[in-house]
DNA sequence: ATGATCTGTGACACCGGTGTCATAATGTCA
DNA sequence: TGACATTATGACACCGGTGTCACAGATCAT
C-alpha cells in the first residue's frame, strides 16, 4: 500500500477481474451482484485501502450526505466567547448527524456581512440548520429568501412567518411558567426580570410572557419597572442588574432570560451585598454546564439539548426527503439548585 | 428565478452566447477572458443565482477547500458535557478556517470504536485537525497509520513520535512553571496537584513537571503523596480532592491540571469547610469561560485559543501545500483571580 | 508582404463514481 | 425443444465543472 495515488474503483476492477460497474455495485451491496464476487471485491477494496470518492459520488447522485450548521452570534459577543448553550447544541447536533450517517459542516456567521447560506446551492450540503438567539439584521427577510429558493432548512427557536413547521424550539413560554410557579410556591412574588421583554428576541419574550402570565394567573401582577434589558452574556446581565440596583428597585426574586445573564446578575447582587438566595432568589434559563459550578449553584429552566439536536436533524432529514414535518416544541424542565433554595 | 433546477454553467453560456469553457474561466476571473465578456457572464450568473457545484469542482481539481476536525473526548465523559476548552478551540478553528476560505467538517469521536479518519481518503477534506486531551486507545498507533497513509494532519497537544512538527500545543511545562512561581511568590509551598502525574496524559504530565521543577528550582520539593489523579471533568476533580481530604493530607495550595478539575476541587474544599483562597490557594489551567464566573473566581493559566486555532489551521494548510512546517509552542499566561488573591 | 506573437474563444477529454440499457448464461415451463 | 423469465455482468452515457490544446483574428516586427 505504498502507492501514492489513491486507489479507484477501476483499480479494484482490474485486480478482481470484473468491470468497474460491478465493483461500484458490489461495494454498495447491490443485490444484482453475485455473493462471491461481492466478497472478492470487498476484500480487494480493503487491501487497497479504497475509499469511495465522495465528490464523484455526490456529483452523480446530486446529494451530499452532509448538513450545514450556521451558528449566529450576537454581533456584540466577543470572538472567543460563544454562548455555551449553543455549543452544547452543536455537540448534540454533531452526534445526531453522525448517528444518521451525515457529516456536519459548521460555520459561524459572526456578522451579517458574511451571511453565507449557499451550502445547498453549491451542493456542499443537503440542508441547513440555523442556530442562534434573537433576530438579526434582515433575519426574516433572509429566511424568506431561503424559502423562495426552496432551500431545505430548519431553525432553532425563531419561527419563520407562516412556516412554523420549519422550527424546532423549546417551549419557552412554558419554561417561563415553570420559573414563575417555582418562585410563587416559595412565596417570592416581587420579581425582577432581566432579558428582553420586547418582541426583539422572540425566545426571550416568550420566556417573559410565560413568566408573567403564570404570575397573573395567581393574581400577582409584575411591575414593569422591574424589567431590565440584556443580551445573553454574563456582562450584560451584570450591568442590567446593577442598573436596577442603582435605581433602588427592590425585588425578592429575579428571573433571567438565560443562565449567562443570571450568572452576571448574581455577581451584581453579591457585589451590592444582596444575598442569594436569602434576599433574592435567582432563576436562569438553559442549564449550561456553568450553572452547576457557580456558587450558589443556579436554579434554572433546563432545555434538553440532546433531544433538540436530534429533532433538528430528524426534521431536516424529513424535509429533505419531502416527508411531512411537524412543528416541534420541546418541554423544558425546572432544575432547582442553590440560588432558590 | 422560479426554476426548480439549479442553473449550471451551460445555462449561463447559453444566455451569454459564449461557450461553457469561457463561462468557467470568466467566473474564476481568468485573465484569458475579455473584460466585457466577464462582466456579462458575472451578471447573468448573479441573475440566475448560480453557484459553482462544489462536487464537480472538487472532483476535477482533486481538492475540497475543506478541513475536518476530529474531536476526541474522554470516553467517560457525559454525552452533553464537552470540555469547554475544546469548544472554545472549535470556535477559533472555525473562524480561522473561514478566514482562509476553507469549510470545516466537525466530527466527534466519542469512542474508539467509531474512529473515522477517512475524510481525506474520500476527498471530503484536504486535511485533518485532531483535538483532544490525553491518549486514547491505540492513539499513537493510529497517528502512525495516518502518517503511513500520507494523510495531512495536525494535532493539538499530543506529540506524534518523531514528528513534533505536526503538533501545535501550549507550552504546558512553562504554564506549570508560571503556576508554581505565582504560588511561591505568595509563600504557598505546600502544594497538592490534581490531574495526572503519570505520563498517561502528556499535557497533564508536562504541566505537573513544570510545576514541580519550578518549585525545586527554588529549593522546594513537592510531596508525591499530595498528588491525586483526575481526568478533566468537574466531577473527577471533586472526587480526587475529596479523597485527599479524606486521607488527612494537608496543603495550602492546589494546582489543578485543568479548570474543570479546579472547579471541582474548590467545591470539595468548600464542602469540607476549607476556605479558598484563605486556607488553600487554587490555580487551574485553560481559562475556560466558567473560570471567571465561579466564586471565588479562578486563578488560572490561560491558553490562547484564538491563536491556537489559527496556528493549527495555518500549519495544516502549509502541510497540504507541502511547505515546510515548524513545530509551534504557544506561550501561556497567568490570569490571577480570586482563588489565589 | 510575411512570418511571429498575442488575445480571446471553443472543442474536448477528464475527474471517479452511478444509473440505464443491452446481453450472455442459466434456469423454467409448456 | 422453443419461448420466456432470471441472474450476473459489461458497455456507456452522465453528473458539472476544470485544464489542455487548437485556432481564428488582430497586432507587430522585419
Amino acid at each position: 500500500m505504498k502507492n501514492k495515488a489513491k486507489a479507484t474503483s477501476f483499480d479494484i476492477a482490474h485486480y478482481a477481474g470484473v468491470s468497474q460497474s460491478t465493483v461500484s455495485r458490489a461495494l454498495r451491496n447491490s443485490p444484482l451482484v453475485n455473493d462471491e464476487t461481492k466478497r472478492r471485491v470487498h476484500e480487494i477494496a480493503e487491501q487497497l485501502n479504497y475509499k469511495v470518492d465522495k465528490n464523484a459520488s455526490n456529483l452523480r447522485t446530486q446529494q451530499s450526505s452532509t448538513l450545514a450548521l450556521l451558528l449566529f452570534e450576537d454581533p456584540t459577543t466577543d470572538e472567543s466567547q460563544i454562548n455555551p448553550f449553543f455549543l452544547s447544541m452543536l455537540g448534540s447536533i454533531t452526534r445526531a448527524c453522525a448517528k444518521e450517517g451525515y457529516d456536519l459542516l459548521v460555520s459561524f456567521q459572526s456578522s451579517s456581512s458574511d451571511w453565507r447560506a449557499d451550502y445547498e446551492d453549491s451542493h456542499r450540503a443537503d440542508g441547513i440548520i440555523l442556530l442562534g438567539y434573537g433576530d438579526y439584521l434582515d433575519y426574516q427577510a433572509r429566511l424568506q429568501e431561503l424559502l423562495d429558493q426552496d432551500t431545505k432548512f430548519v431553525c432553532w427557536g425563531a419561527t419563520v412567518d407562516n412556516h412554523p413547521d420549519l422550527t424546532v424550539s423549546c417551549d419557552n413560554y412554558g419554561g417561563g411558567q415553570l420559573a414563575a410557579q417555582h418562585l410563587f410556591a416559595l412565596n417570592r412574588t416581587d420579581c425582577a426580570f432581566i432579558g428582553d421583554a420586547s418582541n426583539h428576541s422572540p425566545e426571550f419574550f416568550a420566556r417573559y410572557k410565560g413568566f408573567k402570565d403564570a404570575f397573573e394567573a395567581q393574581g400577582v401582577a409584575l411591575n414593569d419597572r422591574k424589567i431590565a434589558n440584556a443580551i445573553s452574556t454574563e456582562d450584560s446581565g451584570y450591568h442590567a442588574t446593577k442598573s436596577l440596583i442603582a435605581n433602588n428597585i427592590s425585588f425578592d426574586a429575579l428571573f433571567a432570560a438565560s443562565d449567562l445573564i443570571a450568572i452576571g446578575a448574581i455577581r451584581a447582587l453579591l457585589e451590592a451585598g444582596i444575598n442569594v438566595p436569602e434576599d433574592v432568589h435567582v432563576v436562569g434559563f438553559d442549564d449550561i454546564p456553568a450553572a452547576s459550578y457557580v456558587s450558589p449553584t443556579l436554579t434554572t429552566v433546563q432545555q434538553n439539548t440532546t433531544l433538540a439536536g436530534q429533532m433538528l436533524v430528524k426534521n431536516l432529514l424529513s424535509l429533505i426527503k419531502n416527508e411531512p414535518v411537524e412543528s416541534t416544541l420541546l418541554p423544558p424542565s425546572l432544575i432547582v439548585r442553590g440560588s432558590s433554595d
